[in-house]
DNA sequence: TTGAAAGCGCTAACAC
DNA sequence: GTGTTAGCGCTTTCAA
């Protein structure tokens, strides 16, 4: 079976390709009789436009790329739902990559992403190399971050304020009375713990407490790493509160604590800083920075959206109207959804 | 900045197109003197084929669709995981779509599949509709299905063996002596589910025991479905091991028991029939049937690219090889894959 | 409001 | 081994 192309409708139809285009594409400058008479031909040859033929003539794809590391990861999958969901509602197609946080890899994508004419591309990630965002820079694609920071400011990035959530939580344990919060995270590497850690300072100065740097435990960012005893580590300094980068450490160390039965929350607490569904479903739940996720992909999908648009009318040559603009701003190019603190059952 | 065409190519590297694209695609047609000379080009115009134009003259896209209820669900993103893993070594891309087990969504998920020209689609989730069956066979394009079964054999399927499953676990427990054993599914209108309910029975009938079929409770695939007092209709029914067909509900379930004081698993035993990593971030852990989800992902992927490179072969009117067929028989098209029984913390 | 025609960048006969 | 050429199915000027 061979599918209709437009000329078939075109000859059925007694017009030229052009007016089938046309139709198809909703232009208005179709008198409406024929309009319906290529109506009607398109639903009885059921034609469907071959969106290859489409991209190569009209340079659009109406794909977006996503590069994330590990599409199995709970919080990329949730944000990747939330991608979709805004994707779908702009007929756009997603592909998706795992980078495996691996530079030759993301090479690799970038070019397939390239070779395919994607429209624009999400990348999701705790954090992006120099030369992956040079790679993209060069790609002259619609590009927006998420999960991750632009410390420059070439690109759109939608995020929490990683820096504030840190700093409120850690300020509000303080002024309860806590000394001595422990807070984990993956790696000093990664610019998202930078500004974890950032907030911590900021909220232990202005309250001036006296910080532990031993309090900042580097390395931990599943269930497994933090089984070999990170509780050990952290109560070793003293700590009687935690908070985490991800929330398999927190669930981890929650098991830890009470396999050593300390009574929670009153012997020992535990904030994740990531919040997917997982912390409802352990006992007793745990407390976190609420991280929107599902939006914060939808947002960066929509952003991206914009972006596209902005530069396609740009490369029109025509002008970009203040609606297109909507809600984007060009000198701030960090988007931050709002966060707040979620006091489940494993804090005071 | 616009980047080099297989036309620059050719013209720089003083050949014609079609040489360029032999050397492209490792066609074995060129002097070896030539092929360096375009290689060289090639680097120094860093020339990358265009996948559209490339897919619109060869009508192949090197994508595979993917077409799933939720990419949310912990289970499909393994499974996503596992596609993306043996795509990636073949070279192909996935577009991903979320139905949310809408059929007029998958309606249009199809269709965009189609105009995108994909080579293959994977259709994982529990259950296929009849219309949704009828449309995918008349795309015309190879489909794998996972996660739910053929009924008929218009299309290859990886899965477990829900029925083998079932029955071992059944008759395992029934075999020490268990008597009361409920199972909870989704629906008894989902395949899988009805699988399981068959394994169940055919291991009570071989047992030669009684089977209450209030023991048999439907409408529970969540952790919220669940957490509203499913203990209770279990316990009501004189259980004290339960079958569930999802880890969240396992969990739930296992909260429930907590809550209640039941030791577990000696008052109370429970086995779920999914597998995802959450079974292993409880306390105790759930046993359960082990169901290799990232695998059951990557076999269905190779097997669509076998079937693929079998259409394409049987569409150029060639031999097709025993190679070709490689594990694969055209009269048994449900492949499954291995199950065992992982007895865990939550059964004696 | 419509049509004619020139591509988009590549593959795949077929010819040499 | 290599080149020529005719599409693939569509969009998009430009002209009518």
């Amino acid at each position: 079976m061979t599918t209709a192309t437009i000329y078939d409708v075109a000859r059925e139809a007694r017009v030229s390709m052009a007016t089938v285009s046309r139709v198809v594409n909703n232009n208005p400058n179709v008198k409406a009789t024929t309009r319906a008479r290529v109506q009607e031909v398109i639903e009885r040859l059921k034609y469907t436009p071959n969106a290859v033929a489409r991209g190569l003539a009209s340079k659009k794809s109406t794909t977006i790329g996503i590069v994330l590391p590990d599409i199995a990861d709970l919080a990329s999958a949730e944000a990747v739902s939330g991608i979709e969901s805004v994707a779908n509602m702009y007929k756009y197609n997603i592909i998706l990559a795992n980078s495996c946080s691996d530079k030759e890899m993301e090479k690799e994508i970038f070019q397939s992403f390239q070779s395919k004419q994607v429209d624009g591309i999400l990348y999701l990630g705790h954090s992006i190399s120099e030369e992956s965002r040079g790679l993209l820079k060069k790609l002259n694609i619609p590009v927006v971050l998420s999960g991750n920071l632009g410390s420059d400011d070439t690109f759109y990035s939608v995020n929490i304020d990683y820096e504030k959530a840190s700093y409120d939580i850690t300020g509000e344990l303080l002024k309860h009375g806590r000394e001595k919060i422990a807070i984990v995270i993956s790696s000093f590497e990664s610019p998202k713990a930078q500004r974890m850690i950032a907030g911590y300072k900021r909220a232990y100065a202005e309250n001036k407490k006296s910080l532990d740097s031993n309090l900042i435990i580097e390395g931990y960012k599943s269930y497994k790493d933090a089984s070999n005893g990170l509780l050990t580590t952290i109560q070793k300094n003293k700590a009687n509160v935690v908070l985490t980068m991800f929330d398999e450490v927190a669930i981890s160390v929650l098991h830890q604590a009470q396999d050593k039965d300390l009574k929670i929350p009153s012997d020992f607490e535990i904030v994740s800083f990531e919040n997917t569904k997982l912390l409802d479903i352990t006992r007793p739940k745990i407390s976190s920075v609420f991280h929107p996720i599902f939006d914060v992909g939808a947002v960066a999908m929509r952003t991206l959206t914009k972006i596209i648009d902005i530069e396609k009318a740009r490369s029109k040559g025509q002008e970009i109207t203040e609606e297109d603009w909507a809600g984007l701003e060009e000198d701030k190019k960090e988007i931050q959804l709002p966060h707040r603190v979620v006091h489940r059952q494993t804090t005071k």
